[in-house]
DNA sequence: GGGCTGACGGTTG
DNA sequence: GCAACCGCCAGCC
């Protein structure tokens, strides 16, 4: 557990419901733009007991991991849906409409 | 304790 | 415009 893992832990508990952000902003507010894959990597060893939206956290492109990280893209996709995010016609999130760029930026 | 891989993204060729 | 490489840090072997 390092800092910059503490920061990760609480930019993703600040997303707010209806939201979405990338790997790479979380990074980047994290303090290391080129730290994307760390994002991930941090998301899968999140414990339960932190209770965070990670399945807010998508790829740059919008798209979902690939992987059966919650349960399958679907299952990732089914509560963000439930959160009344937008998505495109591809499966895709809609970043241009909720994308989230931080922690009330100024 | 050291090395490789990994929920990624930006830059360079 | 597309493909490949590098960087970042945590987790696992």
């Amino acid at each position: 557990m390092s800092d910059f893992t503490k920061r990760i832990y609480h930019l993703v508990g600040q997303i707010p419901s209806g939201k979405v952000t990338t790997y790479g902003q979380v990074a980047f507010l994290a303090g290391s733009p080129r730290a994307s894959r760390i994002v991930g990597c941090v998301m899968a060893g999140v414990p339960e007991g932190m209770h965070l939206p990670c399945h807010r956290v998508v790829y740059r492109d919008g798209s979902l991991c690939q992987n059966d990280a919650f349960g399958g893209p679907e299952g990732q996709r089914a509560l963000l849906k439930a959160e009344n995010v937008p998505f495109l016609e591809n499966g895709h999130v809609d970043l241009k409409q909720c994308g989230w760029s931080g922690p009330a930026p100024k």
